[in-house]
DNA sequence: TGTACATCAGTGAACGCGCGTTCACTGATGTAC
DNA sequence: TGTACATCAGTGAACGCGCGTTCACTGATGTAC
């Protein structure tokens, strides 16, 4: 059933990538092939290179992707929570939850491409991706910080966002990683705790 | 120049894991091969089994290596500053410095192992391997909890410690995605800063 | 609107390559006398 | 201590396999009249 129309073309080339993103997250670029993405978005391997230009190619469109479904789930709940804080806590008690931590296919793709951007070298196109998505998600995690009511400067406020992203992401490859075990639920728990303790702080 | 003494063998044997902890932590388990491992041990790929069942088998050998080394390491601090709290002070630095994010060969492995853990089934001997190295890690971290005055439980010290390996394995992850930016000194500067304060408290 | 034909999205065989693992072989080591 | 021989650590060719990528082919789509 070769040359469907344009249109479905285009959706093809959408499952594709979408298959990938989820797939990358879940098993690591090296340990899916190209094969798999395609038989997975149900078409054979040989088309691949009429939409993609390489698989590396398609693992930096898959990090971006992942990466703008994350920004957006963020900004969608910072829309929801207009009171100062609200969102901030619903975000955090989000990504520290049982169900992100087993749905490894809708990983954060700040801890599930972690690894394998870190081998790449710093001018590959999926670290750039990375580190771009990276970076929004940080000034958009800063932008929900309810500091106290003391005049606190724009570097107090990033410089915490970078330690929430850390714990976020340290907790998160932790929890997944002993996955199976009481330590697992430990990790995730202490993590919400910490929040919560960082907040009241800033409250009182 | 084939069969040469038990000694020696022993002694390849030894090296050949050495090389393995270093090269796994660098370039991820599906990044080196077994020929990799065996060359960098200056032998020839075909003698491997004669030393290994497997390659999953030398990887958990290779990671139990890599948590040893750190445990020692965090042992041999803790006697040498035996006065409260800066032993703690030590390892913390010295886990968030810049050259322990640049020698990748010598990473912690709760960072470098995590992923290729979190994709391996819960029953695998690396996981298993991963897990224990990583609960002795927290124990010791635990084990160098100044917290305050007041009497704290045994459940707060445990927490404190899961909080703080969660921000150093996070930190160091986004440190080494993001290497080669300002955004990777910011990450391992904020997380010290995290600590500094958490001490100050502590101390007040 | 209908026909003729060029286009090109998808197929599946094929490419060279490196992987984990096996194995017949070699020759120094270790042992029995 | 010296000799004869069994052992076995290491070598390198070979195994089947799956990888990323290429390409000749097919036939429905898109287009020109």
């Amino acid at each position: 059933m070769p040359r469907v129309s344009r249109q479905q073309a285009e959706r093809n080339r959408e499952t594709i990538a979408t298959s990938a993103s989820h797939l990358f997250r879940e098993y690591g670029l090296k340990g899916v092939s190209v094969s798999d993405v395609m038989s997975s978005a149900g078409l054979t391997h040989g088309g691949f290179y009429g939409h993609f230009e390489s698989k590396d190619a398609l693992a930096a469109e898959a990090c971006a992707r992942a990466f703008a479904h994350v920004q957006s789930a963020w900004l969608k709940m910072i829309n929801e929570h207009p009171e100062k804080g609200d969102a901030h806590k619903v975000m955090i008690d989000h990504y520290l939850s049982a169900y992100c931590r087993d749905e490894l296919g809708e990983s954060c793709p700040a801890v599930a491409f972690s690894a394998d951007v870190v081998r790449e070298d710093s001018q590959s196109v999926i670290r750039q991706t990375y580190i771009r998505g990276l970076e929004e998600l940080i000034v958009t995690l800063s932008s929900t910080l309810a500091l106290g009511e003391q005049a606190e400067s724009e570097q107090d406020r990033r410089q915490a966002a970078l330690i929430e992203m850390s714990l976020l992401v340290g907790a998160m490859t932790l929890a997944r990683a002993t996955m199976g075990t009481p330590l697992s639920d430990e990790f995730l728990g202490a993590a919400r705790k910490s929040f919560e303790i960082a907040s009241t702080d800033l409250a009182a």
